[in-house]
RNA sequence: GGCGGCAUGGCCAAGUGGUAAGGCAGAAGACUGCAAAUCUUCCAUCCCCAGUUCGAAUCUGGGUGCCGCCUCCA
């Protein structure tokens, strides 16, 4: 039985759906003006691994994930660079999918976009209007009124009187009810882009874009609505209030957020200057070792990306991956006890995912398993690969993949690598009939043939030259690893994905 | 000022009453021409103080330290 921590209640509440076997599961986005940082990795690696797991776990998910593709930021953005606002965020909402797919995220259902729902927000906001939460100002400006909707400041534990209270000194709009009132509709100010409404040309404030395409896409009530911490106030508080008052029902039935990202101990922000995008992360480590990493701490932690663990996530994936490798191809017949293994492992990763995600417990069941394979012997030992076949495929329910990376792989790499001039170079210092054929080559082709060359040396017990490949391919990033049987495998060293 | 989070071995990190998961690093052994990899084994009493309890990392009270939200932010 899942449970999950709800931030309405602030307790880990049982799972239940409005349909049972159906989710719907509502993602907040990225405003399309910049490259995606650090937090939004964190933030859509965890919510791909919830979705995976509500998939394994039986239910029909349904995943609308927005973009907000009208916002300052974007005019501003637009108007430095002197490009169309609507050109700069379709260009970055390219951008948001290569990094995401880089990092193995599954691709939403939906990706509905602010501007293509500008009907369903005026609707929302003649609703408000009509139902006197909401209020035009002379600029055409029209404000919700937080005074009229008493659960408000329930999600954050904010206080009313104490939020009315706190009149910031920037404060612009004297036309305001109440200080804590927000903007639905923004009137236009000349030469911005905008939309005609009945309170004249403007475009929607931001939090109206997320209540529109959510009541639009998912119906009254959404199941699971996602987001970072730092969307608990205002985004999310503005979105029940406006959506409530509005349906007359419960917006969301959990509401859940992950943890901030922190760089050495402190916020990532661009103020403090170690903002740093997913592309500079995925320059020093290999995506799947970045998912790792999150993994290995509870989605509503702080996590701290800093290189030592990083580096740590890297080292602990591929022992994983090359320890399960060696027992793979032992699929004889199960046997009681590896029967009783698969299940004690399924027991202890489920639980722990049950358990509000509890992925650092899931990816600690993964090692446990493997470790009792090292206690195998005769027939069981024989079938042990239906067990790593089970690791694989837990890992995959948390985005990981556990194979080891097959021969293709290494040739991309090695290609990306660009080093087959230089393996030409070595091929020459041992020049032979073999290499000589292996001249117009891949650099894997290349690779193996100094393999072949090497593994000849050895028999012939001419270890000077044996070492000697052994160590210019070391400089090259390339580790040999001989194996029992004479076979010598090769992988690019650290785990570092190719620069 | 209001609200909230965190403090567990060299590092990362689970665990919310029953005697400290897991990973990284480190050490020892096996294997190996040597390496690497792999396998096996070893490696903490949980920020401080006072309580509750047969029993607390886990509950209560009091400290200390760190961080976040309250403005755009995943």
């Amino acid at each position: 039985m899942l449970r999950v921590f709800n931030d309405l209640t602030r307790r880990v509440e049982p799972f239940l759906p409005q349909t049972p076997g159906a989710v719907s599961l509502y993602v907040c986005g990225v405003t399309v003006y910049d490259l995606c940082h650090l937090g939004h990795a964190r933030c859509y690696i965890t919510w791909d691994v919830v979705r995976r797991y509500l998939e394994f776990s039986g239910y029909r998910v349904h995943h609308v994930q927005n973009f907000t593709d009208v916002d300052d930021k974007i005019l501003n953005r637009a108007r430095e660079q002197g490009e169309d606002p609507v050109h700069l965020a379709r260009r970055f909402e390219a951008e948001y999918f290569a990094d995401m797919d880089r990092l193995g995220i599954l691709r939403a259902h939906s990706y509905p976009r602010a501007t293509e729902h500008i009907g369903q927000m005026l609707s929302l906001v003649d609703c408000l209007v009509q139902s006197a939460n909401a209020y035009p100002t002379s600029d055409g400006t029209v404000y919700f009124d937080v005074a009229s909707f008493p659960r408000y400041g329930k999600l954050s534990g904010r206080d009313l009187d104490d939020l009315s209270q706190r009149t910031r000194l920037d404060e612009p709009d004297p036309s305001k009810h109440n200080p804590a009132d927000f903007a639905l509709w923004k009137g236009a100010k000349p030469g911005e882009s905008s939309w005609d409404s009945p309170w004249g040309a403007g475009r929607p404030g931001w939090h109206l874009e997320c209540s529109a395409m959510a009541l639009d896409q998912l119906g009254k009530t959404i199941d699971i609505h996602a987001g970072g911490m730092d969307l608990i106030f205002p985004h999310h508080e503005n979105e029940i209030a406006q959506s409530e008052a509005c349906t007359h029902e419960p917006f969301v039935r959990y509401w859940v957020h992950n943890g901030f990202v922190n760089v050495d101990a402190e916020k990532m922000s661009k103020s403090l200057g170690n903002f740093s995008t997913i592309r500079q992360l995925l320059d020093r480590y290999d995506p799947q070792a970045v998912r790792y990493f999150l993994l290995q701490t509870h989605y509503r932690q702080d996590c701290d990306f800093s290189s030592e663990p990083l580096e740590a996530a890297g080292n602990a994936l591929k022992r994983l991956q090359r320890s399960l490798a060696d027992r793979q191809a032992a699929l004889a017949a199960p046997t009681v006890a590896i029967t009783e293994q698969i299940e004690q492992l399924a027991r202890a990763f489920t639980e722990a995912m049950d358990d509000d995600f509890n992925t650092p417990r899931a990816v600690a069941s993964l090692w446990e398993a493997r470790a009792r394979l090292g206690d195998l012997e005769g027939a069981d030992r024989a079938a042990a690969g239906h067990v790593v076949a089970r690791i694989r495929e837990f890992g995959a329910v948390l985005g990981l993949d556990l194979a080891a990376k097959a021969a293709a792989e290494g040739d991309r790499l090695a290609a990306v690598l660009d080093i087959a001039d230089q393996l030409r170079e070595i091929a020459a210092r041992y020049e032979d009939d073999d290499l000589a054929e292996a001249r117009q080559a891949s650099a894997s082709q290349l690779i193996e043939a100094l393999l072949t060359r090497r593994t000849r040396a050895k028999k012939a017990r001419d270890f000077a030259t044996a070492d000697g490949i052994r160590a210019m391919l070391s400089e090259l990033g390339i580790t040999l690893a001989d194996q029992p049987g004479g076979v010598t495998r090769w992988e690019l060293a650290g785990g570092a994905a190719p620069r």
